[in-house]
DNA sequence: AAACCAAGCAACCGCGCGCAG
DNA sequence: TCTGCGCGCGGTTGCTTGGTT
């Protein structure tokens, strides 16, 4: 499309592949100028010979501060596993609830632990089983934590909103405690939800009827209203 | 030790949306 | 209103790595 000539119009130019230190470090001070955004003019700037479009990819995937490594907490997963049942495919908006995450990285979770391999019923059951599993233990995870959690809840507290934007302060502006208390508080919501879904086991038709778009939205936001 | 295979992950690609002119 | 541009998103690809034979 027309569109896409600032990202590609010097295709033949862009260089392609796995990032090198040296590039790392040139998109890294080009955003410490600059900020986020204007990932065209990436190349103009700072001398990478890399699409805006890359350029982009690489800082929200790997660069950008706050993200977590390493694998994925059965807080997490359950997380990953409730959203998906409510929005599907809808990536990016699931990440919004997981700082630390990006969209790949959950996209790629989900991939490998549910991809549907073959459409056999067998497999249908065993993927079940699985998100079975880890619903149970996820929610184990989710009463530990709870029982565990010494700050008290306030309804008031405003740093405790979900948005995209108060995750992005919570991970880089508030202390680990606050968002260990962000985040088991949205637990304890998210525990609460599974109980409302699960109550009379609609929670398995819940999870596989994935293909609309965002039928179950009210529900969830209904759930998540102190977040939303 | 070598070959093969599967899983995990980083990166690329195409599409579509929002906005400005 | 239309068009072009910048950008984000979801799907896909292909490389790397670890495990198995």
């Amino acid at each position: 499309m027309a569109g896409n000539m600032g990202w590609r119009m010097q295709d033949q130019e862009w260089r392609k592949g796995p990032w090198t230190p040296a590039e790392d470090d040139l998109l890294i001070e080009y955003v410490r100028m600059h900020g986020e955004g204007r990932w065209s003019s990436v190349a103009g700037c700072s001398g990478l010979k890399r699409s805006g479009k890359s350029c982009r990819l690489r800082w929200v995937n790997y660069l950008r501060p706050g993200l977590k490594k390493g694998q994925l907490t059965p807080q997490e997963e359950g997380i990953i596993i409730e959203l998906h049942a409510l929005w599907g495919n809808k990536w990016s908006t699931i990440a919004r609830y997981l700082p630390g995450r990006t969209d790949n990285e959950i996209k790629n979770y989900w991939r490998t632990n549910f991809k549907e391999k073959t459409t056999s019923s067998q497999n249908q059951e065993k993927k079940k089983l699985k998100v079975a599993f880890r619903r149970d233990q996820y929610q184990q995870e989710v009463k530990e934590t709870i029982n565990s959690c010494a700050l008290p809840y306030k309804e008031d507290n405003i740093g405790c909103k979900m948005d995209g934007e108060t995750i992005a302060a919570s991970s880089s502006g508030t202390t680990n405690e606050q968002q260990q208390h962000n985040q088991s508080l949205m637990a304890r919501d998210v525990a609460s939800w599974w109980d409302i879904v699960s109550e009379d086991g609609s929670w398995s038709e819940f999870l596989w009827n994935l293909d609309d778009d965002n039928p179950n939205q009210p529900v969830i936001e209904q759930s998540f209203s102190s977040y939303f």
